[in-house]
DNA sequence: AAGCGGCCCAACCGCTCCACG
DNA sequence: ACGTGGAGCGGTTGGGCCGCT
C-alpha cells in the first residue's frame, strides 16, 4: 500500500526561493492566513510543495523573526536549554522570540559546539572532557546517545509531552489594520523585488501583523523610486500577474473548500 | 587575480507525531 | 482500535561566500 507522498514532486520547483516566490507566499498568507499548508502553494500559484512553503515562511518570511547574530546572552541560554532538552531544537527555539529552530540548530552546529570544545566541554553532555578522549567523543557523537537520543530510547524518560508543555501555539491568522492594509493595497501593486525585503517590514503584535511607519516609509520610498525608473519594468512584480489582489478583503478559507475538489484533490 | 579550502546557512529528506474519520 | 494523511521535527546536504595562499 504505502503512504502517498506529501506532495507530488513532479513539476515542482526546488532549491532557493526567488523574490517573486517570496512575495507570492507572503501576499497569500497575509491575505488568507494559514490553514492547510498542502493547498497554500496551489492557491498562491507556487510550484512548490506545502512543506517547502511552510519552511520558507517559518524560517525566513515570518514577520516576527529577529534578524542578525546571536548575542552572548542568547548563546548562554541556548547552552543552558540544550543541557536540559538535548537536540530538541523546536523546544529550545520556543524559549526565544524571533528565533527559529533551524537558526538555533545551525548556530549550535557551527558556533556553539566549537565554543564549548574550546572551553573544554563536551557539546553532547556539557561535561568537561579531557583531551585524551576528545577525538573519541567526537567520533562517537553520531552513535553515542546524547540527551535527545537517550530520551528516545526510554518512553518513561521522554519528558513533558506536548500536552504538558507550557508553550502556546498561536494560530497564524494574520490580520492587518485597515490603515496598513489600505496603504499596502495602494502601494504594493508594484513591489521592487530586488530592493524590498518584505519579511523585515512587518512586526508581529499578538497574532496580528503590523508594519511600522518607518518600515512602511522605507517600502514606500522604494516603490516611489521604482515607479520613476526604468527598473520597474524589468524587475517589479505586479500582483495582478499573480491573480492575487491585495485590495481584496480577507478571503475566508471556507471559500476554498470547493476549490480543493476542482483544483487538485 | 586565481585557486583552494573552510564556514555558514537555506533548504531538503525522512521520520515521527497527532488529529480525525 | 486502527488507518490515513497533514504538520512538525531533527539530521543532513550543497552551494555560495569569504579569507588565505
Amino acid at each position: 500500500m504505502g503512504r502517498k507522498p506529501c506532495c507530488d514532486k513532479i513539476g515542482l520547483k526546488r532549491g532557493p526561493w526567488t523574490i517573486e516566490e517570496d512575495h507570492r507566499l507572503m501576499n497569500f498568507i497575509l491575505n488568507n492566513g494559514i490553514h492547510c499548508w498542502r493547498i497554500v502553494p496551489k492557491l498562491a500559484g507556487l510550484l512548490r510543495c506545502g512543506k517547502s512553503c511552510r519552511l520558507r515562511w517559518i524560517n525566513y518570511l515570518r514577520p516576527d523573526l529577529k534578524r542578525g547574530g546571536f548575542t552572548d546572552a542568547e548563546e548562554d541560554r541556548i547552552m543552558e536549554l540544550h543541557s536540559q532538552l538535548g537536540n530538541r531544537w523546536s523546544k529550545i527555539a520556543s524559549h526565544f522570540s524571533g528565533r527559529t529552530d533551524n537558526e538555533i540548530k545551525n548556530h549550535w552546529n557551527t558556533k556553539i559546539k566549537k565554543k564549548m570544545k574550546h572551553l573544554g566541554l563536551d557539546p553532547a553532555t556539557h561535561e568537561p572532557v579531557n583531551n585524551s578522549i576528545t577525538d573519541q567523543t567526537e567520533s562517537n557523537q553520531k552513535t553515542e546517545p546524547n540527551m535527545c537520543s537517550t530520551v528516545k530510547e526510554g518512553e518513561e524518560t521522554k519528558g513533558p509531552t506536548p500536552k504538558d508543555d507550557v508553550i502556546t501555539e498561536t494560530t497564524t491568522t494574520l490580520i492587518m489594520s485597515d490603515n496598513d492594509e489600505e496603504l499596502l493595497a495602494k502601494n504594493c501593486k508594484n513591489l521592487c523585488a530586488e530592493e524590498v525585503d518584505i519579511g523585515s517590514l512587518f512586526e508581529m503584535q499578538g497574532n496580528e501583523i503590523s508594519i511600522s511607519s518607518s518600515s512602511f516609509s522605507s517600502l514606500y520610498s522604494n516603490i516611489s523610486r521604482c515607479e520613476s525608473s526604468s527598473y520597474i519594468a524589468q524587475d517589479s512584480i505586479s500582483l495582478e500577474q499573480w491573480d492575487l489582489d491585495m485590495t481584496d478583503p480577507l478571503v475566508q478559507w471556507d471559500l476554498f473548500a470547493n476549490l480543493e475538489d476542482t483544483l487538485f484533490l
